[in-house]
DNA sequence: AATGCTACAGTACTT
DNA sequence: CTGTAGCATT
């Protein structure tokens, strides 16, 4: 490719950016303004037209697929493999730095990785230890502290503890550092932590000073304290920094993010040369004028106005339900509506603020046949019977594992109980040492119930003759012995239903997922595979290609694209969520809203319900604020007027905000079913009074669902069913 | 030791 | 309403 035609797909800011000669940059890159082309053509660029080597570069992201992408166009750009270069996540780089230097960060060389579930379940132990109470002290919240202090760069001897409470966190944090390098393992925190502290070491630092000569982060705005000072440790004299994020769509304070990062950026490097992106090539002129209304309403911006070249497109609909199910039913109604004009199923989105809420919306997506995909939920290498299997894997690496020991010892259940577990793990608090080796000695000693004995020697035989295949078998030969020998499998086969049969299939999934031929020995392999399942726990079970309705959370959502695009649940109460409300994050919250209207390219449909059932109560929520930020002449309010109050009746403090009585028409979710309507309260013979929640079928075949204030909710035949209208 | 039951909690989530 | 963790029961 000529180095012209690379640089003429770009328009001025962006171009701009890419050919920047100034030392340190940060692009401010608004939703749909090109980063990732900007940041891939940068480093293209650089490669390029500089004698700068792809061994000269680190690539910073979040996600793996982030990294992933980013790799894959800058080779389709360059027409060349980079292997040499490094990109990644801040965790997954953090780790291949600990893994090279381990004996400098003092850790063990087969040091495996806790997921977050394992850390709580090791903190859980430090908190029992110290025989604190659990109800006071629960292993979530202090998790949250212990990772809180690692994400700000501090060890337990740093905090300051004044108060009896920061005192008690405090000794919980030291004891879990104590079990956690006993069993050679580390968290997420404590990668980049380890890191940052591996680096301190002078000619670690310099090495790679003059190695990585230009740093590239992506998604800035999300960066925590820790992230933020492992950035800054490669920065020497000559190095180059180039950041790019939009503190617009920052949503994840909540987790440590801090959006100061940015102005702390220019303040820390005061060269800096700033670059706004702000031409739009994704959404409609209409959408994005609503988004822009709607950020403008924050008071804590950069400040940045999107705008497109693009058509203005059609209005925003708005849709007030009666309740969830006719929310639902209106959003399916809708995607038939869209797929029947001509849009694929993956070109549709339906996000949404809670988890909880996708539940409706499936069960309707399966009643009316229309395939989808749930993105969040369970991962793969999260599912208890993969955490099984690769517990023993885990084992055979890594005898001071207790982690892993005590996840399998009795999985199948073996016989061996809390009884002789705690036996076990006395042993090991008293003698400072490992499960295992506690179990070793309390086999010599012969003190056990000859039950207890025997079974303790079965397992110990099991691990030690699975420990030989290590040498003699490839990984997945070895994982599957693992699995048989152990009698994991037969144990899953005993549950009955699907489950069983699913995570037999998972087990077997595993075996697949494993690599086969390597130069390398068995253990090596397995101790990357081991690291690599907890920091790509996400990926693994992306099924490309499938044409399926889009759900997701809209934190789940950013950084995608849509045609069309769904916003569920638009309630105060709900989003903004209420916990929001409390801590003042409403800023984020809004643009959290934000995040999701700009996934919109060509149709943005909101929905919001005046009843919507949550915790198994009934909630009337009034529609959310973020509804009356939206200018009124860029929506179509559609809605069922006879049974819902306009949002124009609400009292509001803008009031030039108002929805207008006039565009209001009938829509697809046809409330009337002859003659009655989805809210209407009427009377049966025998259930007495209810109202119409929902309805399906057409014709004598309809059936309609009533909620009955006496015998609950219920489906009957219209045909054969007398109702009394009452309202 | 395994199963069944009750009580309880219930924003967002990648690594 | 739903899923889960801990407790009680056999």
């Amino acid at each position: 490719m000529e180095k012209d035609d690379f640089l003429d797909a770009l328009n001025p800011a962006q171009r701009e950016a890419v050919c920047a000669t100034q030392q340190h940059l940060l692009v401010l890159a608004g939703a749909g303004s090109g980063k990732t082309r900007v940041l891939v053509h940068r480093i293209a660029w650089l490669l390029k037209t500089t004698p700068l080597h792809p061994y000269n570069i680190l690539a910073v992201t979040f996600t793996n697929k982030a990294a992933n992408e980013i790799r894959k166009r800058i080779e389709n750009l360059l027409k060349a493999s980079v292997q040499s270069m490094w990109v990644g996540t801040f965790h997954s780089l953090a780790h291949r730095l600990l893994r090279l230097h381990w004996q400098e960060a003092q850790l063990p060389q087969n040091f495996q990785i806790l997921d977050a579930d394992d850390q709580v379940r090791l903190v859980r132990r430090s908190i029992q230890s110290l025989q604190l109470d659990e109800e006071r002290w629960t292993p979530r919240s202090v998790t949250n502290f212990i990772n809180g202090k690692k994400e700000s760069g501090l060890r337990p001897n740093q905090i300051q503890a004044h108060d009896p409470h920061t005192k008690t966190l405090k000794q919980v944090y030291e004891t879990y550092e104590t079990l956690r390098k006993q069993r050679g393992l580390v968290d997420f925190s404590e990668l980049l932590l380890a890191c940052v502290e591996l680096l301190k070491n002078p000619n670690l630092l310099s090495h790679y000073q003059s190695r990585f000569t230009h740093v590239l982060v992506d998604e800035f705005q999300d960066t925590n304290t820790i992230q933020y000072h492992w950035i800054q440790q490669f920065m020497g004299a000559q190095n180059s920094l180039m950041t790019v994020g939009d503190d617009d769509q920052s949503i994840y304070g909540w987790r440590g993010a801090k959006v100061e990062n940015i102005q702390r950026f220019s303040q820390d490097f005061p060269s800096a040369h700033t670059i706004r992106l702000e031409q739009n090539y994704r959404s409609t002129s209409t959408i994005l004028s609503a988004a822009n209304t709607l950020i403008a309403n924050n008071d804590q911006r950069l400040g940045k106005n999107l705008w497109t070249a693009g058509e203005s497109g059609e209005k925003i609909s708005l849709y007030a339900a009666f309740n969830e199910l006719d929310e639902a039913n209106f959003v399916i109604e809708k995607i038939k509506q869209n797929l029947r004009a001509g849009y694929d199923r993956k070109q549709i989105a339906v996000l949404y603020r809670s988890n909880a809420q996708s539940r409706v919306l499936e069960e309707n997506l399966i009643q009316a046949a229309v395939p989808y995909r749930v993105y969040g939920g369970l991962r793969f290498f999260e599912r208890a019977e993969i955490k099984d299997a690769l517990s023993y894997l885990r084992l055979l690496l890594n005898r001071n594992d207790d982690t892993a020991f005590e996840r399998i010892i009795n999985v199948p259940t073996r016989g061996i109980g809390e009884q002789t577990l705690g036996i076990l793990r006395d042993q090991a608090k008293l003698n400072q040492i490992s499960l295992w080796q506690a179990m070793l000695s309390t086999l010599k000693s012969q003190s056990l119930t000859t039950r207890a004995q025997t079974a303790l020697e079965r397992f110990h035989l099991l691990i030690e003759s699975l420990t030989e295949l290590l040498n003699s078998r490839s990984l997945p030969e070895l994982t599957s012995a693992v699995i048989h020998q152990s009698g994991l499998i037969e144990h899953y086969q005993k549950e009955k239903g699907e489950k069983g049969q699913a995570r037999i299939e998972n087990l077997e999934e595993l075996i697949n997922a494993l690599p086969v031929a390597s130069n390398e020995t068995t253990v090596q392999i397995l101790t990357d595979f081991l690291s690599n399942a907890v920091l790509e726990s996400g990926e693994y079970e992306a099924k490309a290609g499938d044409d399926c309705i889009q759900l997701m959370t809209l934190h789940a959502a950013k950084g995608l694209e849509f045609p069309v695009v769904f916003i569920c649940g638009l309630e105060e109460g709900l989003f903004p969520h209420p916990m929001s409300l409390n801590e003042g994050n409403l800023e984020e919250e809004r643009r959290l809203c934000y995040v999701g209207m700009t996934r919109a390219m060509k149709k943005l449909i909101l929905t919001y319900s005046e009843i919507r059932r949550m915790h198994g109560q009934e909630h009337h929520h009034s529609p959310s604020r973020f509804l009356r930020e939206i200018p009124t002449d860029l929506l179509d309010e559609v809605r069922p007027a006879k049974f819902t109050f306009p949002i124009s009746m609400q009292k509001t403090e803008h009031s030039k905000n108002n929805f207008s009585h006039f565009n209001k028409k009938p829509e697809v979710a046809a409330v009337k079913i002859a003659g009655f309507h989805i809210g209407q309260t009427v009377r049966h013979a025998k259930f007495g009074e209810g109202v119409i929640l929902n309805y399906e079928g057409q014709g004598p075949q309809t059936r309609i669902q009533i909620r009955f204030k006496k015998e609950g909710i219920k489906w009957l035949s219209l045909e054969f069913t007398q109702l009394i209208a009452l309202t």
